[in-house]
DNA sequence: ACTATCAGGTTAAACGTTTATATGAGTGTT
DNA sequence: AACACTCATATAAACGTTTAACCTGATAGT
């Protein structure tokens, strides 16, 4: 064991008798080659533990089987499974995933978004941590093919987008609470200047206005001890809706902190729509309803539009919207009011 | 707008009116360059939206700064936390991570091992899916700078290897619920198999063994419904413990998906210990007593590893255990056995 | 029997970097 | 004025792969 140099295609064609080109061939197949020949490289390959060189090869042929992912954090489940589920997706197709994030901060976003296009992968697959789409981004949408998920700022995009129908799930969510007579209602919102929660606020006071109530807001932030304490504040200040309805996962869960730490009983003393769907949202005694994101849609969607632009499609952008339901359980309670004049 | 095609370090060249070595200097800072000629190359990348071509770079140098992490999958929280910790820390020291997931499955493993490899990343972070070490990864061992975390089915590996102490952290568990009385105990595993799942179920035996108390076990799987579905059927053949201690977060979480199907209340009917520690236990009316998994020190110490080795270190492997401490909340009561004698 | 085709193989060039080596222009020193 | 020395820049080779172009027999068609 000498100096330890890694195996290249060079080794495996010594070791095989034949030329470099005939390894290339055998191993990708554009070229006959006699199946003897395919044997003997096989096994030399595999004797010697040859790894090809993914980097010399996407240097030559300029593409590559890869595809970046950019998403705001890998700690929020909702990415979590999304990413997940694209890599599952791209393991089909014989894709490699590079996946990045954000943290929701614009500097870092950028930097990372320069990174990813480094490899010169193939495409790329990003939510955007603000409404604006990073200068780096805008530039190279004309050339890669780009699809943007869930936080779309802009109408009207040169890239295929795929997002829910923010505005409808709200509307949804807020006329169930009102069909079981809530008229207090608070809007428990992440960062209302982003565009989806802005279309979700949107919706539920659509709803509301409509059934004459004026539901009220506050901004829980994205970090769920933080977004507990803030919602404890104001309701210790303002005193308490009836309903409160959340609109992301990760406000879904700072309500449910704050409710068990001030002793809230849902849905017997506030009725509560959460946002997402996950396994320890049904795990309860009163499982949550909640506002069901198409994530496993959401990724498929994601995934064909880029696959389709990769094969060369350069039909108009396509803008896909998709669904998210309200799932009924047994969080939002007949109001108080209702019960007692009935 | 021609044909499209890439900027490289020669179009810089040409417009910044220098040669590319004079680029590559400026940009590496290897060689010195004159101050004006560090400006003109700048602003030539600028204008012409220069991107460094990573392959190249890479072929070139024949070192790259990039990692592999392979979890068994995404869409367990404990892994995409994990996951998510180790892509902060690389990135400050200007890493890139690849990620990619086995899915419990060896094959797959196997597979997306080769994938990652042959990006001749400059180390590797790895959960295996099982208790043993693929091939391909035993091989490079020896070679490539390797961390095994979590998942370790041997002992005297020949690489760095960072794991909880999973007996101690059954021990805990189990003389917590001894203490409150419990003396019927379930340990809810998910595949008691699995090194660190058998360790946990040890440390559990073992402390209910010394108090004069066999523990039950049932085995529930790594999917949430599956889990429940199993535990309901389980409950509903043998009857209720009134301790169930459950040994990783997706079967604490199909504990709470049976309590809450089956109507038992907890604490009062059955007192549980879950495994992992997230928002969504402690957004509970009853908060849940758990085993707190250290996964930003895990995350830490595997990169801290991982640096030194890469660093060129040639010291004997370690073998860091990080101890997973109790987190005791309101999830497990005063036994109804004791509770009557007194 | 001569040519066209084909299968199966080789050679060499190219991809975009980095870097060892060469070059050349100043600047002191003697 | 000749020399050594530094500093900034240029030239060219190399990394491991793919692939166009070329070569050699063998087979088939006329």
């Amino acid at each position: 064991m000498s100096v330890m140099t890694a195996i290249t295609i060079k080794d495996v064609a010594a070791e095989a008798g034949v030329s470099i080109a005939t390894v290339s061939n055998a191993f990708s197949g554009r070229k006959a080659v006699s199946p003897e020949v395919v044997r003997r490289v096989e096994e030399a390959a595999r004797t010697l533990g040859y790894q090809k060189n993914i980097a010399a090869s996407q240097l030559r042929t300029g593409r590559v089987k890869v595809v970046g992912v950019l998403v705001p954090s890998l700690a929020d489940t909702f990415f979590a499974a999304l990413v997940s589920d694209l890599e599952k997706l791209a393991e089909a197709d014989g894709y490699q995933v590079l996946v990045a994030t954000s943290g929701d901060d614009a500097a870092r976003e950028a930097a990372q978004l320069d990174a990813l296009l480094g490899w010169k992968p193939s495409g790329l697959i990003a939510v955007p941590c603000t409404n604006a789409i990073p200068d780096t981004l805008r530039r190279e949408m004309v050339a890669l093919p780009v699809v943007l998920v869930d936080r779309i700022g802009e109408e009207d995009l040169p890239v295929d987008t795929v997002v829910v129908d923010n505005h409808a799930a709200g509307r949804e969510a807020a006329q169930h609470v009102l069909e079981k007579g809530h008229r207090e209602i608070l809007i428990a919102a992440s960062v209302a200047g982003l565009r989806p929660i802005a279309e979700r606020i949107r919706g539920i006071t659509d709803a509301c206005l409509a059934a004459g109530v004026a539901p009220r807001i506050v901004e829980l932030g994205t970090d769920v001890e933080e977004g507990a304490a803030r919602l404890g504040a104001f309701l210790a200040r303002e005193g308490h809706p009836t309903a409160v309805i959340a609109t992301t996962n990760v406000t879904t869960l700072a309500t449910l902190t704050a409710f068990a730490q001030a002793g809230i009983d849902m849905p017997a003393d506030v009725s509560l729509v959460g946002f997402d769907d996950y396994a320890w949202m049904t795990a309860r005694r009163v499982p949550l309803s909640a506002v069901r994101q198409p994530i496993s849609d959401i990724a498929q969607s994601a995934w064909s539009c880029l696959m389709t632009r990769i094969g060369g499609s350069a039909d108009a952008a396509v803008r896909i919207v998709l669904d998210a339901p309200l799932q009924r359980r047994n969080s939002v309670g007949v109001s108080r009011r209702v019960l007692d004049t009935a």
